[in-house]
Order: C-alpha cells, then structure tokens, then sequence
DNA sequence: TGTACATCAGTGAACGCGCGTTCACTGATGTAC
DNA sequence: TGTACATCAGTGAACGCGCGTTCACTGATGTAC
C-alpha cells in the first residue's frame, strides 16, 4: 500500500507551497499560473487538485506561511541581539530585502493584491500578521501595553511602506533614499536616548 | 470633415484614462481587462487601439497621472491650510481614503504590481512621485534641504505602509488600529512642539 | 517463487473562458459639384 | 437644392494564448494466494 513513504504526499505539498510563495512574491498572484507553480515543483499541473481544492487555497497556504519564514526569523534574532526594534528595522529596511522580493517578505509583495482577495485568503494573513504584530510589540520599549502595540504597528507601517516604494520606483538612487530615510527614521526612534 | 468636435478625441482618451484609473486601483491592473475598461469608459474593446498603442501605455498614463489627481491636491490643501505634514497625513491617513480606494493614492493600491511593470511604465510613475517629494519636502519644518527631503520620503513611506496595510487585513479593528497608530505617529512628528 | 490484482501519486489531453490585439466594416457627418 | 464621395470614431467578429479546473489514464510499488 504505502509505494510511497507515508509523509511523500506531505512532502510535495510542502514543495508546492513553497514554489507557489517564491513565485507569488515575485511575480504576483495574478501573474503565476497553476501551471507555473507545479513545474517550479517539478511536476505538472493536473496532480495539482489532488493537493489543493483550488488555486485560492494555495494561495491562503501562502499568506498563512509567508511572514513565518521570511520576518518572524528576523524578529528572532533582533530579539536574541538585544537589538529589539531597530534590529528588526535593520534587517528588514535595506538593499538586499528590496533586492530579493523571493525570500522576502509577503507585505510590500503582495498587500496590494491580498487587500482584492476572498475573506478566506485574507484571514490567513490576518492571523499570521497579528503574530507578527505581538512579537514586535514586546520589543518596543513603550511604557505601557497599548503603547508598545502601537509602536509596532506604526513601525510596521514604515518598513512595508519602504519596501513597496523603493521596489516601485525605477531611479535607483531614489530608491535608496527611500530605504536609507525610512531606516534612519525608524532606527533613530528605537534607539535609547534619541527617540 | 469635422464630424466631431476637434477636442473629440482628446476627451475620449481623457475618459478612458480615468475609466481605466478607477479600474486598476480597485480591481488591479492585471485584474481588469481592456474591455472592460472600454465598457466603463462607454465604449466598445475595438477602438481601444485608435487611442493607445497598447495596454501598457495606458497603464504607464494612468501611473503619470495616478498622484497628480488623488495626492498633489491634498498636499496643496495642506499647505493652504499652513497644516505642514501633519496635515497631509491626516487627509492620507484615514478611513475614507482607505474604504475609497478608486478615487485614492495609486502607491498603496498598486505598488506591488508596479515593481513587476516594464521600466518605461515605471519610470511615469517614477517622475510624478519625485515632484510629489518636492512638495511634500517643502512642507518639512527640518533644519536643511537634505533632512527636509528625508523626511518627506520617510513620512511618505509610513503612509503608504499603513494603507496597505490597513487594507489588506480582514479584521476590521486591526486595520483601524494599523490607520490610528500610524497617523498619530506621524502626525505627533510633524506637529511643532511634540516631535 | 510466480502471477493477478489493488493502490495511488503523478500525467497530460481537454473544457470553457477572458485576455491583448487586429481588422474589415458601419454610419454619421462633412465637402464637392 | 440634390447627389456622390471622403472622413474617421467607433463597432464587433476573430486570432492565438494562458488561465483554472476536470478526468481518464499510467506505471511503480505493494499485497494475496
């Protein structure tokens, strides 16, 4: 019965799920077909729906999983750094995130187009992003609880709102203004004793 | 020979664009089709090409445009007003804006799929945002040109974040929140006395 | 040990559809004589 | 004034293509006896 090891299935769903998350940040939702997806996987794209009831779901998976891999490791390690949130705005304001939307993260990516998807779709960010907003706001160094979350959240906003801009533009040296005055910006904020 | 008007044709055009301004800011440019843009604009998809060479060029004047109509009269409102930056942020920064996205910013709504378009479309985009950095640089109550300048990007970049984010989660009070911290940031930044 | 059968992950042809684009045509309005 | 013709913005059928999705099939591996 078991021709195949028993988690194989588990396996290329994973495989699936990651070649659909490095292909949507990329080239958009709308801009990768089913197709696409399954021959990054390295198959083709009928053994897709025995995976997945649909590509809406795939991209739910997506969303759910896209701020797990690419941001909560670097609030980690600013965490572990002690750098809390300047270190998280360090590692995420700068060239090489601008640079490599593939391994970056889902928001300047993909916020456009997730805000005109099903509530389905849209929920699985919404949880994965209330995560990632609680873990910034215990860096914060705010006085109080709703000090800190709104600390995080505006931060947030800053980093998303770099990254989308300096990928926008097709000066390259504005977009490097844009990352270097966000990042002093919010750097500056969060450092002690100039905040 | 003058069937029509001899400012026939530039209207049509004209209503094409803005059919198309609408469209793409609240369905995605990959989202919506030129028929459909035709259909909005009262047209039929066949005479699309007497107008543009092709879609691209539609989009790349849609983007030239996008600030212009929905950004550049907030920021003149502003500084009639002697608001500065403070006021900018409040009449970017709020919910109308971001229930309203077909008579809003381009850069929250399409940002992602910007990064994906052909230089040439970018590059429309590009030079109406420089000269929307220089009105909003002149608003900056810093010291120098330089820090004004950084402000003004840094500023911008924050209000663009929080939109996006603000409209891509599915929780309603989260994306309130996301609006209010971000605003009350900025603005507490750009208001005399409390930065 | 050898043959018949069950399992099932993956294959690839086919579906209806909307896309961007092309093009022969329509029909309302003008001019020419 | 009346008829023939020119202009041209807009029409709508048609093109090849990739989309999401379905489904009959393949073929490698296991079990049954």
């Amino acid at each position: 019965m078991a021709r195949y090891p028993k988690d194989h299935r588990q396996h290329t769903r994973e495989r699936i799920v990651q070649a659909a998350t490095e292909a949507f940040k990329t080239e958009g939702i709308d801009g990768v077909g089913v197709a696409r997806v399954m021959g990054k996987a390295g198959l083709t794209h009928g053994g897709f729906y025995a995976h997945f009831q649909s590509k809406d779901e795939l991209v739910g998976e997506v969303l759910a999983g896209g701020l797990d891999a690419a941001v909560h490791p670097r609030v980690q390690a600013a965490r572990e750094a002690g750098e809390g949130l300047a270190g998280v705005v360090r590692g995420y304001v700068n060239r090489a995130h601008r640079d490599h939307p593939a391994t970056g993260c889902v928001l300047p990516a993909l916020s456009g187009e997730v805000a005109r998807q099903p509530q389905a779709v849209r929920g699985a960010l919404t949880a994965s992003l209330e995560r990632l907003i609680a873990d910034m706001s215990e860096l914060s160094t705010a006085p109080d609880a709703a000090a800190r979350r709104a600390d995080a959240l505006a931060t947030l906003a800053g980093m998303v709102g770099a990254l989308a801009l300096s990928r926008a533009v097709c000066d390259p040296a504005l977009s490097d203004e844009v990352l270097k005055a966000t990042r002093d910006e919010l750097m500056r904020r969060h450092t002690p004793g100039t905040g």
